[in-house]
DNA sequence: CGACCGTATTAGACGCGCCGAATTCCTAAG
DNA sequence: CTTAGGAATTCGGCGCGTCTAATACGGTCG
């Protein structure tokens, strides 16, 4: 098929915008704010996807990824997510290093790499964050199950299970204050503007604003007794 | 200074046929051949580097590189050859597999990554090729020592140093027959037409065309008993 | 139902890296 | 000293990915 690294980016950012909207067409803004680049530079490189088979379109609309295009977003991804694996397990990259880099050699990692990476974390099913990496066959991965942690009541038990990695601050400092996948958490307090605050495990209380707590998703625990 | 990863290919081709080549300046010719591409395109690529200050030029005579150039050349080669050492030692990467992997990745990663790699492997000096790698700091690396196995005379021994990367089916031809670097030959015989008879330590007798056998660095070896 | 406003698309342009064809330059042979 | 042949450069053009400015569309509010 031969795809260039930008046209890939721009099928893994539709396919992550059409896993965030609600509806199921993207639109172009939606694509353009994302890449940091103008609608008219999004519609262009649309109507390539739609000539390749990639995207099916709906002009003044939105547009959609074919089965095609689908699996080139999963294969993309799955490329970043064992990256960040590898990076952070084998060469010491810390959470806010490793987005970076992943998202550069994404693009240009072969598939024997690929492999030998996957073989060599032993199939990991999520990357460091909590995030799905999709199979070797491409297959989407399970909708993310629980719920998001701003949505949680005070006094609930949850245990962390993904941290958006879209802003590498908010990573960092999710991270600095033991906010990390596998966490057990204890809802302390929800403000009536969104704030929440909650205790990791045997630590500091954390107070966190809603759009940060919104990139934080979260399983319920079994109580202690009931 | 942000040069694109062509624009280092560019640059990594002029450093090394620099190296090979009897006089100073490279051809234009030579770097079309090198990298594939016609010469009109070379040209204007030399233009661009002169103004950038990358390299300089004497028109229809050739270009040398600059400090400035040679340090982006050095920098791209430290890149590819401690990816090739990475890939061999802790991702099971073939020598037939390592070269055009580490060719595509030497252009995306940083220098973070390039410090971490070169730490895990403890600041390796050449790489799996016997190529030497230049340091962080960018200083040229000593000028290869030693003989070319083409020019060796029979009943010597010597110890393989190097063997150049250059042809990917050359490397492995010579690998699956044990000629790798760090092992002894006694050189059994040499034909008016160039070829050359090694045997390497304890293993079959193994006959090489001239080209084959100058691509092969070798350092004589102190005899058992004078 | 029609006008308006925000969003999308089309139109035209630019730099990059590439090409083929035409031209200019160097050099070595006579 | 001249000239022919090979090498390098200039010229014009193309696809990609980007932009700005101009235009077309469509949902919403009066």
């Amino acid at each position: 098929m031969m795809l260039s690294a930008v046209m890939e980016d721009y099928l893994k950012a539709i396919y992550q915008l059409q896993g965030e909207g609600d509806g199921e067409r993207v639109r172009t803004s939606a694509i353009a704010e994302h890449l940091e680049v103008t609608p008219p530079t999004v519609t262009s490189m649309l109507s390539k996807f739609e000539e390749r088979g990639l995207a099916d379109r709906e002009k003044y609309k939105g547009v959609t990824l074919t089965t095609d295009g689908e699996r080139v977003a999963l294969e993309v991804i799955r490329h970043h997510r064992l990256l960040e694996a590898y990076l952070t397990e084998h060469l010491d990259f810390t959470w806010s290093e490793v987005h970076d880099e992943a998202d550069r050699l994404e693009h240009h990692i072969s598939e024997t790499f690929e492999e030998r990476v996957a073989a060599t974390l032993e199939d990991p099913t999520v990357d460091p964050h909590g995030a799905p990496i999709p199979n070797a066959d491409l297959e989407p991965p399970a909708e993310p199950t629980g719920d998001v942690l701003a949505d949680c009541e005070v006094g609930a038990t949850v245990e962390v299970r993904e941290v958006s990695d879209r802003d590498p601050d908010v990573l960092e400092y999710l991270s600095e204050r033991g906010v990390n996948p596998g966490v057990s958490l204890s809802v302390e307090e929800v403000a009536p503007f969104g704030m929440v605050t909650v205790r990791p495990d045997g630590g500091e209380p954390v107070s966190l604003p809603e759009d940060v707590a919104r990139h934080v998703r979260v399983a319920p625990v079994a109580e202690a007794v009931s």
